[in-house]
DNA sequence: AAAAGTTTGTTCGTATGCAAACGGATTTTG
DNA sequence: CAAAATCCGTTTGCATACGAACAAACTTTT
Protein backbone atom coordinates (compact mmCIF):
# COMPACT_ATOMS: atom_id res chain seq x y z
CA UNK A 1 0.00 0.00 0.00
CA UNK A 2 1.49 3.51 -0.85
CA UNK A 3 0.88 6.41 1.06
CA UNK A 4 -0.40 9.90 -0.77
CA UNK A 5 2.65 12.09 0.49
CA UNK A 6 2.20 15.92 -0.39
CA UNK A 7 4.77 18.37 0.83
CA UNK A 8 3.54 22.71 0.37
CA UNK A 9 6.99 24.02 1.60
CA UNK A 10 5.27 27.13 1.39
CA UNK A 11 3.51 26.43 4.55
CA UNK A 12 5.66 24.91 6.38
CA UNK A 13 7.32 26.59 9.79
CA UNK A 14 10.75 26.34 8.75
CA UNK A 15 10.20 27.93 5.61
CA UNK A 16 8.04 30.58 7.00
CA UNK A 17 10.53 31.53 9.93
CA UNK A 18 13.40 31.34 7.83
CA UNK A 19 11.68 33.78 5.70
CA UNK A 20 10.62 36.05 8.39
CA UNK A 21 13.90 36.11 9.46
CA UNK A 22 15.66 37.02 6.61
CA UNK A 23 12.83 40.06 6.07
CA UNK A 24 14.01 41.28 9.69
CA UNK A 25 17.61 41.14 9.38
CA UNK A 26 17.23 42.85 5.93
CA UNK A 27 15.44 45.77 7.83
CA UNK A 28 17.91 45.04 10.46
CA UNK A 29 21.13 45.85 8.25
CA UNK A 30 19.16 48.64 6.50
CA UNK A 31 19.13 50.74 9.66
CA UNK A 32 21.65 49.84 11.15
CA UNK A 33 23.93 49.43 8.90
CA UNK A 34 27.41 49.24 11.17
CA UNK A 35 26.40 46.15 13.62
CA UNK A 36 24.79 43.01 12.78
CA UNK A 37 22.11 41.54 14.45
CA UNK A 38 24.17 39.20 16.05
CA UNK A 39 26.84 41.40 16.90
CA UNK A 40 23.85 44.15 18.58
CA UNK A 41 22.89 41.08 20.57
CA UNK A 42 26.16 40.37 22.07
CA UNK A 43 26.61 43.82 22.73
CA UNK A 44 23.16 44.53 24.10
CA UNK A 45 23.52 41.52 26.58
CA UNK A 46 27.51 42.49 27.44
CA UNK A 47 26.37 46.11 28.33
CA UNK A 48 22.90 44.58 30.29
CA UNK A 49 25.38 42.58 32.25
CA UNK A 50 28.30 44.40 32.81
CA UNK A 51 30.84 42.14 32.33
CA UNK A 52 31.42 38.49 31.85
CA UNK A 53 33.06 35.98 30.34
CA UNK A 54 33.14 35.02 26.39
CA UNK A 55 31.67 31.66 26.69
CA UNK A 56 28.90 32.89 28.88
CA UNK A 57 28.08 35.89 27.28
CA UNK A 58 27.72 33.31 24.54
CA UNK A 59 25.40 31.16 26.69
CA UNK A 60 23.30 34.19 27.87
CA UNK A 61 22.34 34.77 23.85
CA UNK A 62 22.66 30.90 22.36
CA UNK A 63 25.65 31.26 21.16
CA UNK A 64 28.38 28.62 20.81
CA UNK A 65 31.77 29.16 21.83
CA UNK A 66 33.11 28.96 18.52
CA UNK A 67 30.46 31.50 17.05
CA UNK A 68 30.92 33.77 20.30
CA UNK A 69 34.51 34.00 19.63
CA UNK A 70 33.92 35.28 16.05
CA UNK A 71 30.96 37.93 16.91
CA UNK A 72 33.61 39.48 20.00
CA UNK A 73 36.40 39.42 17.98
CA UNK A 74 34.88 41.63 15.26
CA UNK A 75 33.19 44.03 18.20
CA UNK A 76 36.50 44.17 19.95
CA UNK A 77 38.12 45.05 16.43
CA UNK A 78 35.31 47.76 16.31
CA UNK A 79 36.23 48.96 19.86
CA UNK A 80 33.35 48.08 21.12
CA UNK A 81 34.62 45.47 23.67
CA UNK A 82 37.90 45.56 26.23
CA UNK A 83 39.22 42.11 27.17
CA UNK A 84 41.89 41.00 29.67
CA UNK A 85 42.37 37.30 30.90
CA UNK A 86 40.32 36.87 33.79
CA UNK A 87 42.88 36.87 37.41
CA UNK A 88 40.89 34.47 39.02
CA UNK A 89 40.58 31.86 36.61
CA UNK A 90 43.42 31.75 33.79
CA UNK A 91 40.87 29.81 31.26
CA UNK A 92 38.59 33.17 30.79
CA UNK A 93 38.72 35.61 28.75
CA UNK A 94 37.21 38.78 30.62
CA UNK A 95 34.73 41.09 28.79
CA UNK A 96 33.56 44.33 29.33
CA UNK A 97 32.04 47.04 27.18
CA UNK A 98 34.42 50.25 26.27
CA UNK A 99 33.06 53.73 26.60
CA UNK A 100 32.58 53.75 22.75
CA UNK A 101 30.77 50.23 23.04
CA UNK A 102 28.41 51.39 25.77
CA UNK A 103 27.79 54.65 23.72
CA UNK A 104 27.18 53.18 20.31
CA UNK A 105 24.97 50.64 22.21
CA UNK A 106 23.11 53.62 23.98
CA UNK A 107 22.41 55.23 20.73
CA UNK A 108 21.70 52.44 18.63
CA UNK A 109 18.83 51.36 21.39
CA UNK A 110 15.71 53.65 19.43
CA UNK A 111 16.52 52.72 15.86
CA UNK A 112 16.29 48.79 16.96
CA UNK A 113 13.04 49.03 18.58
CA UNK A 114 12.06 51.06 15.20
CA UNK A 115 13.51 47.45 13.18
CA UNK A 116 11.19 45.74 15.65
CA UNK A 117 8.10 47.78 15.17
CA UNK A 118 8.63 47.39 11.31
CA UNK A 119 9.41 43.80 11.68
CA UNK A 120 6.00 43.43 13.36
CA UNK A 121 4.01 46.22 10.95
CA UNK A 122 2.04 43.74 9.19
CA UNK A 123 0.70 42.57 12.78
CA UNK A 124 -2.19 44.56 14.30
CA UNK A 125 -1.26 45.14 18.06
CA UNK A 126 -3.45 42.52 19.69
CA UNK A 127 -1.47 40.09 16.77
CA UNK A 128 1.73 41.56 17.63
CA UNK A 129 1.25 40.58 21.35
CA UNK A 130 0.19 37.43 20.81
CA UNK A 131 2.94 36.51 18.04
CA UNK A 132 5.44 36.97 20.86
CA UNK A 133 3.79 34.93 23.00
CA UNK A 134 3.70 31.99 21.08
CA UNK A 135 7.33 32.72 19.23
CA UNK A 136 8.44 32.64 22.90
CA UNK A 137 7.16 29.21 23.62
CA UNK A 138 8.61 28.10 20.49
CA UNK A 139 12.34 28.40 22.07
CA UNK B 1 17.61 65.97 27.92
CA UNK B 2 18.05 62.48 28.28
CA UNK B 3 16.32 59.72 27.35
CA UNK B 4 15.56 56.48 29.04
CA UNK B 5 16.53 53.50 27.26
CA UNK B 6 16.22 50.29 27.48
CA UNK B 7 16.42 47.33 25.31
CA UNK B 8 15.45 43.61 26.46
CA UNK B 9 17.07 41.49 24.37
CA UNK B 10 14.74 38.15 25.50
CA UNK B 11 11.75 40.72 24.28
CA UNK B 12 12.71 41.08 20.81
CA UNK B 13 11.19 39.19 17.86
CA UNK B 14 14.42 39.00 15.95
CA UNK B 15 16.63 37.65 18.89
CA UNK B 16 13.31 34.98 19.16
CA UNK B 17 13.04 33.99 15.59
CA UNK B 18 16.54 33.11 16.12
CA UNK B 19 16.06 31.27 18.52
CA UNK B 20 13.00 29.37 17.64
CA UNK B 21 14.79 29.10 14.31
CA UNK B 22 17.62 27.56 16.00
CA UNK B 23 15.56 24.79 17.93
CA UNK B 24 13.69 23.95 14.61
CA UNK B 25 17.03 23.38 12.57
CA UNK B 26 18.46 21.34 15.31
CA UNK B 27 15.33 18.98 15.13
CA UNK B 28 15.23 18.95 11.61
CA UNK B 29 19.19 17.49 11.56
CA UNK B 30 18.70 15.58 14.58
CA UNK B 31 15.91 13.88 12.12
CA UNK B 32 16.60 14.28 8.83
CA UNK B 33 20.92 13.91 9.21
CA UNK B 34 20.95 13.68 4.99
CA UNK B 35 19.88 17.17 4.13
CA UNK B 36 19.91 20.14 5.67
CA UNK B 37 16.59 22.19 6.25
CA UNK B 38 17.98 24.47 2.91
CA UNK B 39 19.01 21.56 1.11
CA UNK B 40 15.56 20.11 1.56
CA UNK B 41 14.02 23.19 0.39
CA UNK B 42 15.24 23.22 -3.02
CA UNK B 43 14.82 19.87 -3.42
CA UNK B 44 10.94 19.93 -2.72
CA UNK B 45 10.32 22.55 -4.82
CA UNK B 46 12.46 21.46 -7.49
CA UNK B 47 10.11 18.08 -7.02
CA UNK B 48 7.29 20.13 -6.84
CA UNK B 49 8.10 22.13 -10.08
CA UNK B 50 9.73 19.13 -12.49
CA UNK B 51 12.76 20.95 -13.46
CA UNK B 52 13.83 24.56 -13.71
CA UNK B 53 16.50 26.91 -14.14
CA UNK B 54 19.09 27.44 -11.54
CA UNK B 55 18.83 30.92 -10.04
CA UNK B 56 14.67 31.01 -10.80
CA UNK B 57 14.52 28.27 -8.16
CA UNK B 58 16.88 30.27 -6.06
CA UNK B 59 13.87 32.74 -6.43
CA UNK B 60 10.85 30.27 -5.55
CA UNK B 61 12.79 29.54 -2.44
CA UNK B 62 13.86 32.84 -1.82
CA UNK B 63 17.32 32.19 -1.84
CA UNK B 64 19.83 34.59 -3.82
CA UNK B 65 21.91 33.05 -7.10
CA UNK B 66 25.36 32.99 -4.76
CA UNK B 67 23.46 30.68 -1.84
CA UNK B 68 21.72 28.33 -4.55
CA UNK B 69 24.40 27.45 -6.30
CA UNK B 70 26.57 26.00 -3.35
CA UNK B 71 22.60 24.14 -2.62
CA UNK B 72 22.17 23.16 -5.80
CA UNK B 73 25.81 21.76 -6.33
CA UNK B 74 25.90 19.37 -3.33
CA UNK B 75 22.61 18.20 -4.22
CA UNK B 76 23.77 17.45 -7.23
CA UNK B 77 26.99 15.67 -6.46
CA UNK B 78 24.97 13.83 -3.94
CA UNK B 79 23.05 13.07 -6.67
CA UNK B 80 19.88 14.45 -6.12
CA UNK B 81 20.02 16.80 -9.12
CA UNK B 82 20.61 16.30 -12.60
CA UNK B 83 22.10 19.24 -14.35
CA UNK B 84 22.43 20.33 -18.13
CA UNK B 85 22.94 23.40 -19.93
CA UNK B 86 19.44 24.86 -21.10
CA UNK B 87 19.44 24.31 -25.03
CA UNK B 88 17.09 27.52 -25.47
CA UNK B 89 19.26 29.78 -23.43
CA UNK B 90 22.83 28.51 -23.01
CA UNK B 91 23.39 31.02 -20.15
CA UNK B 92 20.80 28.87 -18.16
CA UNK B 93 21.40 25.76 -16.15
CA UNK B 94 18.10 23.38 -16.39
CA UNK B 95 17.86 21.39 -13.46
CA UNK B 96 15.84 18.08 -12.73
CA UNK B 97 15.76 15.99 -9.49
CA UNK B 98 17.06 12.29 -10.60
CA UNK B 99 15.79 9.39 -9.50
CA UNK B 100 17.51 8.84 -6.75
CA UNK B 101 16.41 12.76 -5.62
CA UNK B 102 12.76 11.58 -6.43
CA UNK B 103 12.77 8.72 -4.12
CA UNK B 104 14.91 10.17 -1.39
CA UNK B 105 12.27 13.37 -0.89
CA UNK B 106 9.52 10.59 -1.17
CA UNK B 107 11.13 9.17 1.46
CA UNK B 108 11.56 12.73 3.48
CA UNK B 109 8.36 13.94 3.56
CA UNK B 110 6.64 11.95 6.22
CA UNK B 111 9.69 12.91 8.42
CA UNK B 112 9.91 16.25 7.88
CA UNK B 113 6.16 16.29 8.69
CA UNK B 114 7.34 15.17 12.04
CA UNK B 115 9.69 17.73 12.48
CA UNK B 116 7.23 20.28 11.56
CA UNK B 117 5.18 18.85 14.47
CA UNK B 118 7.76 18.77 16.77
CA UNK B 119 8.76 22.17 16.15
CA UNK B 120 5.37 23.68 16.90
CA UNK B 121 4.60 21.08 19.97
CA UNK B 122 4.55 23.67 22.77
CA UNK B 123 1.70 25.41 21.47
CA UNK B 124 -1.87 23.80 21.13
CA UNK B 125 -3.59 23.12 17.85
CA UNK B 126 -4.79 26.57 17.70
CA UNK B 127 -2.46 28.21 18.90
CA UNK B 128 -0.26 26.44 16.22
CA UNK B 129 -3.12 27.74 13.33
CA UNK B 130 -2.82 30.79 14.60
CA UNK B 131 1.14 31.53 14.55
CA UNK B 132 1.63 29.89 10.74
CA UNK B 133 -1.21 32.42 10.12
CA UNK B 134 0.98 35.01 11.56
CA UNK B 135 4.27 34.31 10.75
CA UNK B 136 2.95 34.23 6.84
CA UNK B 137 2.07 37.51 7.05
CA UNK B 138 5.75 38.41 8.78
CA UNK B 139 7.34 37.21 4.80
C1' DA C 1 22.30 45.57 -37.25
C1' DA C 2 24.64 48.14 -33.47
C1' DA C 3 24.23 49.95 -28.85
C1' DA C 4 22.28 49.65 -24.52
C1' DG C 5 20.28 47.16 -21.09
C1' DT C 6 19.09 42.87 -18.63
C1' DT C 7 19.56 38.18 -17.15
C1' DT C 8 22.31 34.17 -15.74
C1' DG C 9 25.63 32.04 -13.44
C1' DT C 10 30.23 32.50 -11.09
C1' DT C 11 33.55 34.11 -7.80
C1' DC C 12 35.18 36.63 -3.78
C1' DG C 13 34.70 38.48 0.72
C1' DT C 14 32.41 38.71 5.08
C1' DA C 15 29.46 36.84 8.75
C1' DT C 16 26.77 33.59 11.21
C1' DG C 17 26.13 28.70 13.07
C1' DC C 18 27.32 24.08 14.57
C1' DA C 19 30.17 19.67 15.18
C1' DA C 20 34.36 17.85 16.44
C1' DA C 21 38.85 17.79 18.15
C1' DC C 22 42.36 19.86 20.89
C1' DG C 23 45.32 21.71 24.97
C1' DG C 24 45.24 24.02 29.10
C1' DA C 25 43.03 25.24 33.56
C1' DT C 26 39.93 24.20 37.19
C1' DT C 27 36.87 21.32 39.86
C1' DT C 28 35.09 17.07 41.44
C1' DT C 29 35.84 12.34 42.98
C1' DG C 30 37.76 8.55 44.95
C1' DC D 1 46.39 14.17 47.09
C1' DA D 2 45.99 11.99 42.62
C1' DA D 3 42.83 10.68 38.92
C1' DA D 4 38.86 11.75 36.45
C1' DA D 5 35.70 14.76 34.84
C1' DT D 6 34.49 19.18 33.46
C1' DC D 7 35.03 23.78 31.65
C1' DC D 8 37.33 27.39 28.68
C1' DG D 9 38.83 29.06 24.62
C1' DT D 10 40.68 27.91 19.95
C1' DT D 11 40.85 25.94 15.47
C1' DT D 12 39.17 23.43 11.47
C1' DG D 13 35.64 22.00 8.41
C1' DC D 14 31.25 22.42 6.45
C1' DA D 15 26.90 24.88 5.22
C1' DT D 16 24.02 28.77 4.80
C1' DA D 17 23.36 33.82 3.47
C1' DC D 18 24.14 38.15 1.16
C1' DG D 19 26.62 42.09 -1.28
C1' DA D 20 29.51 43.26 -4.99
C1' DA D 21 31.84 42.64 -9.13
C1' DC D 22 32.29 40.16 -13.40
C1' DA D 23 31.79 37.80 -18.15
C1' DA D 24 28.86 35.59 -21.23
C1' DA D 25 24.40 35.29 -23.37
C1' DC D 26 20.10 37.09 -24.44
C1' DT D 27 16.62 41.08 -25.25
C1' DT D 28 15.19 45.57 -26.15
C1' DT D 29 15.96 49.96 -28.17
C1' DT D 30 17.30 52.87 -31.54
Amino acid sequence: MTHEMTYTLDQQVGFLMRRANQRHVGLFSKRLPGLTPTQFAALAKLCELGHISQNALGRAIAMDAATIKGVVDRLRHKGFIDSRPDPNDQRRVFLEPSKAGTAAFQQMIEIAHTVTQETLKPLTDTEQQEFLRLLAKLT
